[in-house]
DNA sequence: GATGAATGAGGATTCATTCAT
DNA sequence: AATGAATGAATCCTCATTCAT
């Protein structure tokens, strides 16, 4: 057993358990993202690790409780910025391209969550924990009365709002979820700054365009 | 080898042992889709079919190739007719409006397939099938010369075109693969014909801004 | 199991059936030399012959019929011959040197045979069949009661003689049974011409020493 | 990995899992013996181990892994015996009355080992790990040398001394293989002291007059 | 906190066999 | 006589989980 620590350790550092933890869901996961819940393995993870199986159990109690755990861990900080922007009272405060960029930017520093989403979304949403569950269908409903009590956004159709944010949270996420069979079979990485930089401004753009007050005004 | 039947078999009917192939296709595309490769079990196709496992085997030599039929089963139609369109010599026969209604109305009859193809995707495409993985490339390299070729397209950058091809693809698959959690959640089933006319006009759009010859004729 | 035919076939002439169940035998014979029972398959032996697995039932009842057919089949003319040569009332008649030779000959016309007889050897004879299981005790009883009886002999001890025997066998069934492993590992096939003759003479000596009436009078 | 002990453990006494092990060999290497590599199952070892079968897989990898196991434990020894006789540079060292007694008290100790060497043969070696394939054809090339160079054996043809030593392989190995059936079919355990004892002299002399010095002192 | 060992449940696959055609 | 289809039984193996250490 390791003996513990006679001083406190410096701000920042973290005991070595919780460092173990957040191995164990870094581990989990990339695997998770690559194959799915059925197709990670305790095992892949607990290796990447450098850990024995039994030793996860210190730390998740069990494997769906570690899925909702890489979920949550995940998945927050981009409602977070969502939310942010859903719950602006006043329209100046909610600036679409920057929440564009934000989620970006967020995305690119954690690429497995979209694909974590996208398995998630094929699934049914069946691992979904509850709270993530309570979060999604209020969220949209706030999205679709946010766009249409946008002025220049009544050029669409009623009926085809919620149809357009769907399409781009799919762009979005599908971005990301292709990159490493993209690269695979064209050579591009579309992990690369450049890349990520062009698909931000498609991304800007066409959310510009959903939320735009004035069409005339776009160049 | 079976005899050839002696007389002609009416029109639709087919020998036993291959309806029970179709059957077990049917089954294990709605399978694959749900749960993907490693979440759908044989047993489960079995069941659905009413045989016993060890049966499947006397149509399918393992779980990949069966895995691989439905895969083949399934995309050729797509393959077909996007093919055409790419392959399309002169700009006239191009009606990309006509291409995103067969799509959708092929996908809108197998809205097993994007889901499918997103479990794909997100795996990496480790089991396409050589033939598969040998179509993609191509296609996508000729749907990206044919697009640069469009000069009202010139207003896209020339390295966004990909971009939006891709981004194009994702709300087109993802809008299928959402379905069900959707309905879960909205209430809404998006695989109802009038969803699925209103998104068809929405994609019909989008592709043709895409591939518009005037800009300018744009509103 | 085919009817008897009725009219006795032309010579060399056989039916188309009879035929097919000499073509299953020789290759399950080939196949259960190669694997032992457990290890040969009818999946195998269907295969070799050209045919499905279901009509090998129609030549014969099951595995353990077939094996046992086999079994029959290979033992029996070694079985006669070692029984002319057990049952030969006058020494005279006994020529050990001509035995080894015809047995030789025989093995090395089925050189399954050796590994078929050692298979089943290891399994503790299990699979023998009745008639078979009971020829083999007297003749061993017959056996040495001929070593003993014969004057020259008496130079081993009474209770050496059937190791002697058995040491014999063993040599001559391995000789056999070795061949395609010794031609791997040292380029030498033992089954030409050659090396078979050589191993006939040695075979023959060793015999011959065995039974020998007058050990002086021997070259 | 377990931390090592502090003290050293007392003769004889293992570490629980290794003895588990330990057992695990000893059940597979009599049932490998018995029904060969096909005809064990992992059942049956699991069961007389008192075990369930996944508990097999915490000490060997894999069945092939652990008939390999079985078959490295066992013919290590022998191996070092033949091993150290082949390789006595001295003529005088090399006392070949004294490598039968001792290969016959290992084989006499572990009387399933011949059987195993003999499945393993009639399977053409497939499974022989490649340390062992590569022992044999050198310790083969190493004892034709051997015989060749001694004087007496010269009344033996050349070509002919390979064949004798196989001819002692298989009456030593089949001596043992044997016993189960011939015990059943004439009541004689040759595993017996006695008659273990007689076969060592005989094949004492056998082997003897093979590499007999002074061929006039035969009588 | 970490791990060796054990295990129930279940997964894909093979096999011998049967039966209708 | 031949075979496509179906299947019960069994095989090897994997996985998530538990527990004593």
């Amino acid at each position: 057993m390791p003996v513990a620590p006679a001083i406190p350790l410096a701000a920042g550092s973290r005991r070595k358990g919780e460092r173990t933890a957040e191995r164990i869901l870094d581990a989990a996961e990339a695997l998770f993202a690559e194959r799915g819940f059925d197709g990670a393995t305790l095992r892949d993870v607990a290796d990447r690790v450098g850990l024995r199986i039994p030793s996860l159990y210190n730390h998740f109690a069990s494997k769906d409780s570690l899925y909702a755990a890489v979920l949550e861990r995940g998945i927050g900080p981009v409602l977070e910025v969502l939310g942010e922007f859903v719950d602006a009272r006043d329209t100046d405060s909610r600036d679409s391209g920057r929440v564009v960029e934000r989620v970006m930017a967020l995305l690119a520093r954690r690429p497995n969550l979209p694909r974590l989403v996208l398995h998630e979304m094929l699934s049914g949403g069946q691992r979904l924990t509850p709270v993530l569950r309570g979060w999604i269908a209020p969220a949209f409903a706030r999205a679709h009365e946010m766009v249409e009590a946008t002025p220049g956004a009544r050029r669409w159709e009623r009926e085809q709002v919620p149809l357009l944010v769907l399409a781009v949270f799919h762009a979005v996420v599908g971005y990301f979820a292709i990159a490493p069979l993209y690269r695979e079979l064209n050579g591009i990485d579309l992990l690369a700054d450049s890349s990520l930089e062009r698909q931000t401004r498609l991304m800007r753009e066409i959310v510009a365009a959903l939320f735009r007050l004035d069409a005339a005004s776009e160049p």
